[in-house]
Parts: C-alpha cells; sequence; structure tokens
DNA sequence: TTGTACGCGTTATCAA
DNA sequence: TTGATAACGCGTACAA
C-alpha cells in the first residue's frame, strides 16, 4: 500500500485535514506548516490518490472522447491524430486528462458513454463528430451532462457550445474559386450524408453555383466514405457520364478521398489539373505528398480539437455560461492539382 | 445525486450488501433475491459509480496509454491509429477504457504517468515504444507496476512482457529481397537512433549484407526523424555520393519517410524503380496510394496493439506469472517500388 | 442465504 | 489557524 495523507500526517504531527488544506494550498494555513507538512510529503514520497479524491470531490479531472461508431475507419483518417493532439494540449493545461470511449458499433459506444457518464467516470465529454440523429447526443442533453461537440449540432444550434469551422462558407469559397478558374461542370463528392458536415458542405456548394448563374446537377453530387476506396468508387460513377458532360472540376470533402480518386484518374490516364482540376477539404500531411500535391482547404484541425477541450472544461468549471459557438478559421491552400480550365 | 446502491436496496428491501453481491452475480444469492435486486436496479435506473467502486476493489478498470516523448510527431505517423484500434479492442473486450497520458516533452509525459500510476487511475501501463534509454520503463519496473511494451525492450528483455515483431529478421527479409533482385548497393534509412527497433533493423540489415558477402559501408546508413521530412533529407545526403558509388535500391523503416523520399527523387528525375528501388515498413494505407505503389513490410500494426492490451489485462489480472515476448508475424508486401537491377 | 460494520483515501463542515 | 468527524459509494470479512 503507498503512502497517504495519513502517514504525512502523522509525520508532520498534524491532521489529516491539515494536510489536505496543503494540497489544495488553501490561505488559512500558515506558512509554517505548510512548509512543514511539504517536507513531510517530500520525505515520504506522497502522491495523492485520484480515486478518494474523486470520490469525495465528485470531480475527476478527466474527459472523455467519443468516436464515431465507425471508429475504425474514423482512426484511419488523419483527422483523428490531429485533432487529438489539439485536445490533448488543451486538456494538459488544465491538469486534465484524457480517456476513451472503445466499442466497434454505435451500440458499444452508446454504451460506453453511458458507462462513463453514470459511473462518473469523467467530467465531461467531447463528441468528436456530429451526426443528424445521435442517441449519444440525445442522452447527454437529457442527461444536463456537461459536453461539447466537434462540428455543428444537427438540431439545439444555440444550445449546444460547439466548435466549428463555417464549412458553409469554406466550401463555397472552394467552389467559388474553380469558377472562377473558368470550370462550370463542377463536381461534388461528399462523405457520409448522415455526418451534418457533409449536409453543411453541399449545401456551400450549391450555393457558389446558383449565385454563379449554373444550374445544379443531382448527377453531379456523389456521397461516398471518407477512405480511399470512397474516391475510387466516385470516379467510377463519374466516368459513366458521357464525355461531353463530364466535370471538368472536383470539390471533394476529404484529402483521403481526393488521394483515391487521383490515383483512379491517373490509372485510367486523365490527367491532373490538366483534364480535371481538385480541390479538397483538411490539408492533412499526405495532401503535400501526393502526385500532384493537392490543393485543399485547411481547416485547421488543431485548432478544433485545442478549442474543444478549452470549452469543455470552460463548461464544466461554469456549468451554467451559456452555450458558445466556436467558429475556427479555414483558409484555401493552393497547390498543383487545380488549374484554369483548358479547353 | 444520482441513484445509489442503497436506494436500490431500499427499494428492493435488502441490505447494499446484497446489491452489491447481486452486481457482482455473487452464486450465494437466491435467484430470487437476484431477480428482486434486479427489477429494482432497472426501475429505477441504477448505474454502478466506478469510483468508488475503485476505491473500494484498488482497481479501475482502465489502462494508461504512453506514447514516446514527441507525441505530436507519433500522432502524425499512421502507426498511430492502427495500433491505437488494436488496443482499443483488445481492451474492450474485458471492459477496460483507455487513458491517454498527455504532455508535450518528455518531462511532462513522465509526470503524468507517474500521477497516473501514483495517484491510482490506471491499473496498469502499456508503452508505445520502446527507447534505448528510458525513465518511464525504469520508473514502472521499480514500481513494480503491470506495464507492457509495444516493441523490444533494449534491457531486461526476458523481465518485461512486450509485443514485438521479429524487426531483425524482418530487415533480414526486406534486404535479401532486394539483393535476390540483383541490387549490390542497397542502402538503410532508418528513425530515431534511440528506438531500439531502429536498433534491430539495421543489425537485420547489416547480417543480411554479411551472409551475401557484401561490404558495409557506413555512408549507405541513413538516420532520419519518422516522418516525410526525414526522407527528403536522406535524398540529399544520398545524392552527395558520386554516381558511381549510388545506391540501387534503398530499405526504409518508415512508409512515410519513404513517400518523401519517392517525392523527393521524382523532383529531382530519378525513377523507381528503373533507378532505384524501394522496400519500407509498416504497410500503411496511403503506401498503396503512392505513385508507384510501395513494396513494403507488413508488420500488423493492429495485432501489436490488440496482443499489448490483451497481455497487459493478464499481466494485472495474474501478476505472477512470468514475463512474454510476443511476436507478431510480418510479411513483404510487393509492389511496384521495387524490381531487378537494371544496369 | 443475507445483514452489519468497517475500510478504501480524500474533501468539507463545523467546532474549537 | 487547526482538529475532529462525517460524508463520497461501494466491497467484504464476519456475524447471524
Amino acid at each position: 500500500m503507498s503512502i497517504t495523507i495519513k502517514d504525512v500526517a502523522k509525520f508532520a504531527n498534524v491532521a489529516p485535514s491539515t494536510v489536505s488544506r496543503v494540497i489544495a494550498n488553501n490561505p488559512r494555513i500558515s506558512d509554517k506548516t505548510k512548509e512543514k507538512v511539504r517536507e513531510a510529503m517530500d520525505e515520504l514520497g506522497y502522491h495523492p490518490n485520484f480515486i478518494a479524491r474523486s470520490l469525495a470531490s465528485q470531480s475527476t479531472q478527466v474527459l472523455g472522447l467519443v468516436t464515431p461508431g465507425s471508429s475504425d475507419v474514423f482512426f484511419q483518417n488523419p483527422f483523428f491524430p490531429t485533432v487529438l493532439r489539439g485536445l490533448s494540449e488543451g486538456a494538459h493545461e488544465k491538469q486534465y486528462a484524457l480517456q476513451l470511449v472503445t466499442g466497434m458499433d454505435e451500440e458499444e459506444i452508446y454504451n460506453g458513454v453511458v458507462q462513463m457518464v453514470q459511473g462518473g467516470r469523467v467530467d465531461g465529454v467531447v463528441l468528436l463528430y456530429s451526426k443528424v440523429e445521435d442517441r449519444i447526443l440525445m442522452y447527454l442533453r437529457e442527461q444536463r451532462f456537461p459536453f461539447v461537440m466537434i462540428g455543428k449540432p444537427f438540431k439545439f444550434v444555440d444550445e449546444i457550445t460547439h466548435v466549428d469551422n463555417d464549412n458553409f462558407q469554406a466550401t463555397k469559397d472552394a467552389t467559388d474559386y474553380l469558377l472562377k478558374l473558368g470550370h462550370e461542370r463542377v463536381s461534388f463528392v461528399g462523405g457520409d450524408v448522415n455526418l451534418v458536415v457533409t449536409v453543411e458542405r453541399l449545401l456551400g456548394y450549391k450555393n457558389a453555383l446558383e449565385e454563379a448563374g449554373i444550374t445544379y446537377r443531382k448527377d453531379y453530387v456523389l456521397h461516398e466514405s471518407f477512405l480511399l476506396e470512397g474516391g475510387k468508387d466516385a470516379v467510377g460513377e463519374l466516368m459513366e457520364l458521357p464525355l461531353s458532360e463530364r466535370p471538368t472540376a472536383l470539390v471533394i470533402a476529404d484529402d483521403l478521398m481526393a488521394l483515391g480518386v487521383l490515383n483512379t484518374l491517373n490509372e485510367i490516364g486523365i490527367a491532373v489539373p490538366g483534364d480535371i482540376s481538385i480541390m479538397s477539404f483538411n490539408n492533412v500531411l499526405v495532401s503535400e505528398m501526393s502526385r500532384p500535391p493537392l490543393s485543399s482547404v485547411d481547416i485547421n484541425i488543431f485548432d478544433l480539437g485545442y478549442e474543444a477541450s478549452k470549452q469543455l472544461i470552460k463548461r464544466i468549471e461554469k456549468p451554467e455560461e451559456p452555450a458558445k459557438r466556436i467558429i475556427v478559421q479555414h483558409n484555401l491552400v493552393k497547390r498543383f492539382s487545380s488549374g484554369p480550365l483548358t479547353k
């Protein structure tokens, strides 16, 4: 068994409660006693027991992280490590630890969240995604448990503190950019339609077309999984269109998908950006290393994570404050996968 | 305040201890009482408080995950998400949660581990790396705290349970493969020399050369960071060699580095595999999508993680069992970045 | 088979 | 400024 507060108390000839106060740096303890107690702690190699502290104070200093149901594919996406780094840094600054919900499907993850929350394992939760329908969100809301979301809530936007990009504007910017390069047949390749981010981006895309006076075509809009395979499939679908109607530019909602597209186009002998321009999202590391390097909307993933943990901690410490919407800047990074229309 | 064991006890007209026993499914409780208590739990929506349980039972059902000091670059590497997925699955099967140590540098992470361990936050720890000198490992060893390592311990190999590839043999296989293709000037591009995996791979490389009767050249061995930039720098160094002495094949210790190499070679007009063959390690997702697709040694990263959490849980539950060395299989995946010597 | 009583290591309230 | 003492919610030895 390790050294407890009682051992320190005995050693320093004070009461356990006094030791506790020294740990909390309570101003009503004399400097002399503090000194004495701290020496005792050092001498004995005392470390506070977090579990006991949590039980007594009803707070754990731990944040729970919730990934979408398909956590296997989510982990694969370079988005995840970066957002995690941001979360980690934000949490660390305030001495919070990070705990992951494990589980293979949505059901398991839901149960994991309930256990975490009811079991008092965490003080708050970060949802690393935003879905159109979400049991987990509904549950947390019902419980009035502190949580923040990365992304835009589908409902209750001004009740839920969330950290998001302006995905509508970002996609509009991306689309505008391609339109200004002279492209008129611009296609949108989005991810899972159950994700709010997909919905928002699609709206931004449509809006850009509209303002440019270009008719929206349903067969120019594709939805695939946020992965390499998704990119391949997308190309297949577009190539079914008659040659004269094929898009000359693509807005792709994720770099990995874009990589898939790039490779598939390469295989069938279509040049980028010669025949087709590509603009994608996230600006992860690999986007720089593809052939050609991808033009991509940098959404500052690290900041999304960093802000999320900061906001959650605020929410835990001051639950009465109103919900906030934090917008993280985006900016277009133009590389070589996009260029002016050549024909 | 939420429902406690006492509320359930009152509701079901039994003692709190009886409820506790029902939760533990103690065989000495009659089926009738169990039934009654379970109904009460359902009725009241009872969920056990993990913190209280942890304090009483001195166990948390949480595993701690420790990344190397440079966690920012570690997170970037596609190795991380995959190993995490494995860890998560292994932990979830046994109802363990995962907690991350946060911290920006080695010092902070060390402190995080000490807090985690002394604070009783976790039942065991997984080290996701193996370094030549490691305070954290020394600390855990001194404390006799349950931990496992992914990779091969530099010291105390048969005292520490670890999950590893046979990196010596894997690199030997990779090198042999290139030698058999006719290459004689084979270079080795390794990662951080403080990592044991780098040391092991270098030994395997040397051994393969030796058995093939090829003299080892120091200037054919490079050490860079496990990232894209590392790959670029490596090419720079090799190009300083006189043309006739430049290697015709490269063994590269990481796919990301290999990607960097690939791109840099491409920029300066050197063909792969025409002029230089490349064989790399890890076989992460992007290796398939590069131009040309990378030949890579698949080290089954998921299994490394999965086995690690399984072994750690065993170790927690049966601390008296002897340490084990678990070897995860590797296999060469031949794609298009490697080919026969052409001159 | 079930209940009583205590301990786990803290924090917090109330006196002194 | 400090010390008793009672929570916090659960597990378990011992008693019944």
